[in-house]
DNA sequence: GGCTTCATGTACCGAACGGTACATGGGGGT
DNA sequence: ACCCCCATGTACCGTTCGGTACATGAAGCC
């Protein structure tokens, strides 16, 4: 059976196209604010960019502050799923996973998402509702495979918390200047300095 | 004499009270940008917070653009104000200019307008022309103080750069930290904890 | 005292925006 | 074959915006 084969007295298939056609469409608007920004966006130019009509965007999202909560939850997913390639697997070392994070954070293929993952950050941090949710897993969902494997290497909880919130700060911190800069080898140099300083390996 | 006294043919007395009219008026507009962000910023409710027509906003500033280059011009020059407060006494050791930054920068006080340098960050990371010169200064202008103080300590200057940046970026990140859990205690122990790892007392 | 200059306000303009009303056309169910 | 549902488009509405035209009144200069 197809997925469109039994909707009937729905208003809306329940599993079907349009469904589909909402996540295709907010996927395509991600891609298109990773690359133009947030902060000026308006339907009109979405839709032109998208090959849809502004219409359309309402119509599947009823505002267009939905559809900034769908865009800033779609990116906020985006960044779960790199998250997740962190946490994997049990046997790293806490170097092994700060090195992760920060080459997968500093990627140049990803620069579009980090910008955005400032831009959203600056209007979180202004009470903009749509983009508040990025402020609940700043630190805290990122904190978990830093402490996991802080623990695993033997630091008390306390200890290993603070560790890891030094770490996530730094790369952060440093994905900033190399947003900022584009001074790649600067950057990867104080990252090293970091990782010394880190973890003793003279 | 007054400051009147003098302007007769110029179109714009030259240090008349329009200057100053223009100054007073960008500063209420960096005290009301600081408070409600910079996203969404019109002359219209700007010139009722501060208490003018929107069409005076045009008169002193030409355009809005011109009027946002000052505001970010002002607000980098509070920032450099307080900049110059780390880099005064040439005794100190790194460890007390990284505490004097870090307590500077996370006075609660000071949130909004560390708040609005994160949200011009992220337009500036767009492109944002006004909002560029935030990106000049964002790394080297702040490094100069922390580089001046690891030589001072015996660092080599490759070092010095290296450990000043990680420095930097590490407050920067606990900023944000900061900033967006209000996590005051948590974020003070992780200051703690990175001078610690910084600086090698045990 | 008359003239100019300038700060300031009111009223307006065109553009862009978010959102709505309505038309239309195609695909699936009976 | 008919019908209905719904995706999609076009045209429009009211609002807000940045910016302009013009009026007005006060202050300084001859």
């Amino acid at each position: 059976m197809t997925a469109t084969g039994d909707a009937r007295r729905a208003p809306v298939p329940p599993g079907g196209r349009r469904e589909d056609r909402r996540a295709q469409l907010v996927e395509a608007a991600v891609d298109h604010v990773a690359a133009h920004g947030i902060a000026d966006l308006s339907l009109r130019r979405l839709g032109a960019a998208t090959g849809v009509s502004h219409r359309m965007l309402i119509h599947y999202f009823g505002t267009k502050e939905q559809l900034l909560v769908e865009i800033v939850r779609t990116s906020e997913r985006r960044r779960r799923a790199s998250l997740s390639r962190l946490r994997a697997e049990p046997g790293r070392s806490p170097a092994d996973v700060a090195r992760l994070l920060w080459r997968q954070l500093a990627d140049p293929g990803a620069a579009g998402e980090e910008r955005l993952f400032f831009e959203i950050c600056g209007h979180a941090l202004r009470g903009r509702p749509e983009a508040a949710p990025v402020l609940e897993g700043l630190v805290e969902d990122w904190l978990e495979p830093l402490v996991a494997a802080e623990i695993e290497a033997g630091a008390t909880p306390a200890e290993a918390r603070n560790r890891a919130r030094v770490g996530l700060a730094t790369v952060r911190g440093l994905l900033l200047d190399l947003l900022a800069t584009g001074d790649r080898a600067g950057v990867d140099a104080a990252m090293e300095e970091f990782l010394r300083l880190y973890f003793g390996s003279e």
